[in-house]
DNA sequence: TGTACATCAGTGAACGCGCGTTCACTGATGTAC
DNA sequence: TGTACATCAGTGAACGCGCGTTCACTGATGTAC
């Protein structure tokens, strides 16, 4: 068997590593031309294959695509581990995160629009608070952790003291939404820009200091008349 | 000229409200099949109509989207402004502001998804925070008023003793990244919920006053070690 | 070491389909005289 | 009030295209003997 050299590589009638390079074509697409936009054929070509083969590893478009998403998950998860597992203090290891959270979204847009794509997922094991760390995805295969308890016990680590007796999964809910947000708002050209105004990596930052302060301090009902 | 009915009645030869109802439709179908299983021969199929007459009020299929897209942000920004003009005291409608945009996003979901999909909007007076109230959409008419601006005034009526000298905006786009955070998720079925995990209502609710309340009392460095 | 064979990842041609868009035409409408 | 006419919102047929998918087949590979 020969080796394979490279994902868009081909050396004879055998490709070698058809699977993960079509993968990588497809994350390519639908980094540059959204879900709707990525097709097979495109894949194929680019890949140097006939869009037939495809069918001797994914079921379809659907599997190719629930498979980016998969290990778009996946990799999610790595960054967000190697953050929380990076040198600093606690503080230092959580702001690390929300920017590893950032920089993911924007350097793959291709994971980041098939993980949440509008439709729900099928395999309920696949997301970002998937239960359980024995869940396997559309090959067997297993994320390296599950990002959303990564996220947890970040928080948990970095404010020991807790937060009032308020679940710890509620901020860290909070928290991710609102890098959610800001990540979309960004990739839709939809976030406020200018003179004066933050960028993303400082909305984060001070946003999510603002969330753990809001629910440390006191109760809503002092803040404001 | 006959008169009007309903946005899916037809009278006779002339359809009578041809536009209006397409737009209806685009947006019935972007709803129930997201923006990529949209298409003009459904909507116009829905409408009663051939796909061709589609063609005398729109341009093709993305100035027809477009057209959605900007529908939306108007009908948000009338709902927004709606709530901001509301009873009550500020607080409460500052609260019900939020509570209007997670409704906005889950009623109206054709409207949402056209509004924020990836592509940037190819004309730039078309958005949540598009600046003076001016600004005209595709057909020249132009929104109620800016969602942007509504969100800012709310927070300087509700919070009149500013928020330690940071921009008001910076305050505002936070609150905004939540919400469509939040709204976005829950759309995508990726929102954690179970027992003892709140519902996107309360976690908008929580999540704003955290936001404020952060940014109300002291500085970041404060919170935590 | 050489040969027959099983395996299976690829080919290439074809399919049915539905899409967005175009075009010359037509039917209904409102208006000028 | 009636008639001729300009207007234009619709028709319907057709287009070229590219999509996802299927199928019988073939070439390369590794292995048993």
């Amino acid at each position: 068997m020969r080796h394979w050299r490279g994902p868009f590589d081909r050396q004879g009638y055998h490709h070698g590593n058809l699977k993960e390079a079509l993968i990588d074509a497809a994350q390519r697409f639908i980094a540059e031309r959204g879900l709707g936009g990525f097709t097979l054929a495109d894949a194929a070509k680019l890949v140097g294959v006939t869009p037939a083969a495809l069918y001797r590893h994914f079921r379809g478009r659907e599997a190719l695509v629930a498979e980016v998403a998969f290990r778009g998950f996946d990799e999610l998860a790595k960054r967000l581990g190697k953050a929380l597992q990076s040198e600093g203090t606690a503080l230092e290891r959580f702001t690390r995160m929300g920017e590893a959270y950032l920089a993911f979204a924007e350097q793959e847009p291709g994971f980041y629009t098939a993980m949440f794509s509008a439709k729900p997922m099928e395999s309920e094991g696949c997301g970002l608070w998937a239960k359980g760390a024995a869940d396997k995805g559309p090959e067997g295969a297993r994320p390296a952790g599950n990002a959303f308890d990564y996220l947890v016990q970040a928080l948990s680590k970095t404010f020991p003291e807790g937060f009032q007796g308020v679940d710890t999964r509620f901020i860290a809910i909070e928290v991710w939404a609102l890098s959610h947000g800001i990540a979309t708002l960004d990739a839709a050209g939809q976030l406020p820009k200018g003179p004066g105004l933050p960028d993303k990596y400082e909305l984060l930052r001070a946003g999510v200091l603002a969330l753990v302060h809001g629910a440390l301090k006191g109760k809503p009902d002092a803040t404001a008349r």
